[in-house]
RNA sequence: GCCCCUGUAGCUCAAAUGGACAGAGCACUGGACUUCUAAUCCAGGGGUUACAGGUUCGAGUCCUGUCAGGGGCGCCA
């Protein structure tokens, strides 16, 4: 926004810092801190310290406050759009005229809107697998952290410019779906679904998976699993069928969530393919086949001349049977015949980093050029109190329903105390929008490699650090924009003198465009979630302390250009994270 | 045995490329609704950033070691 006045002022800093003898220097331009005005930050540390490298006598402190005093007396009055200058602690501070910075600011987010902290399309795709959850089985508070930062890491991208293309892979064969199965066919043969599909389909799971302690129930499975097999056709059927109700019941809580998939991927897909690539792999003599007795493994270290980097990877059962890796492998191979892609990452838990670190290596052995564009994005788990693995056989799960169902029912109370007039469908509208904001924020407010132990007062307070209150925030400056009238003043001229809320509020504005590209680079939602906390936190204080209706005329102008450029940053960091902003809570 | 992650206020967590005084929330205490929605705001206490060294003008951040917790390591997913 200001680099025209910056590289005038870097240009001239480089002309004196000539004279003092110091050619080809790299200037670092930061913000400064506690001020209460905005500017440009020279740090003169490093070429103090390049000096006294070089073998000059001086105490490097005193020698960046002696440059930064320099440069201030070379620029004397001519300071190009700065107003003025000051050199401390070794730091040169460059400060704008706030009328000006202000003004520019919040033109610039309100003439840009919802596009303020997007930036331009590069021409780069990058595929993003999330979720991947089994078919036939819960659906948990575990699942839900891939879910969200998947999903949240997608939007990010998208907003610094990549064209991302999102991908479920779905584990829709196994001894699981096979258990269930059985258990359907003896014990609910018929029955179809209730409306909460997934909640039904594991219901019939849990049993299937208590019944199968009993070996003579093992036994039933096992044979049923050889009929499966041989692709009997009564078998397949049922697959096809109850499968896609476990499909719907998925849909039912990615529409919930609002996320969606441009691609699925199954893992009865690539399975026949990958037992082709393991004969091929034998042939090429990377792999090594110790059947009957052993399994078909790739040893890594041993190809690589490593030593207990890459251990050994096992790519198909001694019996002849797939595993994850005999999948992952063609997979992969799929996604880039499928799409030109600069980027592929992988959303899965931090546990198997190791393994897919084995999988990327593989391909790379293998010779795929783009094996360098495999990324993992590893995230730690959504533990219970006491560090408690949430596992479904363990019968220690928070299934996602129970969850947001008790949610909104809380975040309902509130909205009916708050807003009795409103209509039911509307009141619970807000309580969901409330109630699952909770729940992602919850989840995205957390680096990836931190265990999030859930708990349910925890998930349940809306209060604080928590997307209600950035909900709020929003929501109150939507009120003083509707209150103010139908449109916003074209154009506002701001003080010189601003409130100190007003200021901070500007300055975090400035930050969104920077940290979206980092939270991009970085994979990291939480840059946005700690962003949107903070522009929430000032607005309201600003809310508290500055009158906008009632103050004077061109006062009530700028702060309404004000309020809606902040209610429009507000709306787009929740946008990033998924999280929806009513306009009534 | 080897490898990875984590350790910051009583609790839950922040802290861009190493930079100016390590910040929030919860909890606790005391204040603020006839005024734009109090799901809010203000004030207060609370810290040897696990420990010991090192690099640097400067370290929560980088390096080495130690301690504590979690995870991974040829036929689980």
């Amino acid at each position: 926004m200001f680099d025209q006045e910056k590289s005038l002022v870097e240009l001239k800093i480089k002309t004196y810092l000539q004279s003092e003898g110091i050619d080809d220097c790299n200037l670092e331009f930061r913000q400064i801190p506690f001020s209460g005005e905005w500017g440009l930050a020279v740090p003169l540390f490093p070429l103090a310290a390049a000096e006294a490298r070089l073998g000059k006598k001086i105490s490097v402190p005193q020698r960046a406050q002696e440059l930064a005093e320099g440069i201030q007396a070379y620029l004397g009055d001519d300071l190009g759009g700065f107003s003025h200058v000051e050199a401390v602690k070794g730091y040169l501070n460059l400060f704008f005229s706030t009328a000006t910075y202000a003004q520019r600011v919040i033109d610039t987010v309100l003439e840009q809107g919802a596009d303020y902290g997007r930036h331009p399309g590069r021409d780069k795709t990058v595929m993003v697998e999330y979720s991947q959850p089994n078919t036939h089985k819960a659906f948990h508070v575990g699942h839900l952290r891939n879910v969200i930062l998947g999903g949240s890491v997608c939007r990010i991208l998208e907003g610094a410019g990549y064209e991302v293309i999102r991908a479920n892979y779905l584990g829709d064969i196994g001894l699981h779906v096979i258990k269930w199965m059985w258990n359907y066919m003896k014990n609910h043969a018929g029955e179809t679904p209730d409306e909460d599909r997934t909640h039904w389909m594991n219901a019939i799971y849990a049993e299937a998976d208590q019944l199968f302690q009993d070996p003579e129930n093992e036994a039933e499975v096992r044979a049923l699993y050889a009929r499966w097999n041989q692709r009997d056709p009564e078998i397949i059927a049922l697959w096809q069928k109850t499968r896609q109700w476990s499909l719907e019941g998925f849909d039912q809580i990615y529409t919930q969530l609002d996320e969606s998939f441009d691609r699925l991927y199954f893992e009865s897909e690539v399975e026949e393919s990958g037992a082709r690539l393991v004969d091929a792999l034998i042939q090429k003599g990377l792999a090594r086949d110790e059947r009957p007795e052993g399994p078909v493994i790739i040893d890594l270290d041993e190809i690589l001349g490593t030593e207990d980097e890459y251990r050994v990877l096992v790519v198909l059962r001694s019996d002849g049977s797939s595993l994850y890796s005999t999948k992952d492998l063609p997979l992969a191979i799929q996604k880039f015949a499928e799409y030109d892609l600069d980027q592929s990452i992988y959303v899965i838990d931090v546990r198997q980093s190791l393994y897919l670190k084995q999988i990327f290596k593989t391909l790379e052995v293998m010779g795929f050029e783009w094996a360098d564009k495999l990324h993992h994005l590893a995230y730690e788990l959504v533990n219970l109190p006491g560090n408690v693995t949430m596992a479904s056989r363990e019968g220690t799960v928070v299934l996602f329903d129970d969850l947001v169902r008790e949610a909104t029912r809380r975040a309902k109370t509130i909205v009916e105390e708050k807003n009795p007039e409103l209509t039911e469908a509307i009141k619970h509208e807000i309580a969901e929008a409330v109630a699952l904001g909770a729940l992602k924020y919850t989840m995205l407010a957390r680096d990836n490699a931190k265990v999030v132990t859930f708990d349910w007062d925890a998930a349940l307070d809306f209060n604080g650090q928590a997307a209600p209150y950035i909900q709020y925030a929003h929501v109150r400056a939507g009120s003083i924009l509707r209150k103010a009238g139908q449109s916003l003043p074209p154009q506002a001229v701001f003080p010189d003198e601003l409130h100190k809320a007003e200021v901070d509020l500007i300055e975090l504005m400035t930050r969104l465009p920077g940290d979206v590209l980092r939270a991009a680079e970085e994979y990291r939602p939480l840059i946005i979630a700690n962003l949107s906390f903070e522009i929430a936190r000032v607005f309201n204080d600003f809310y508290n302390t500055c009158q906008v209706l009632n103050a004077a005329p061109d006062v009530r102008d700028y702060r309404l250009r004000l309020v809606a450029a902040a209610q429009q940053v507000i709306a787009t960091s929740l946008k990033f994270l998924g999280i929806k902003a009513p306009s009534i809570m």
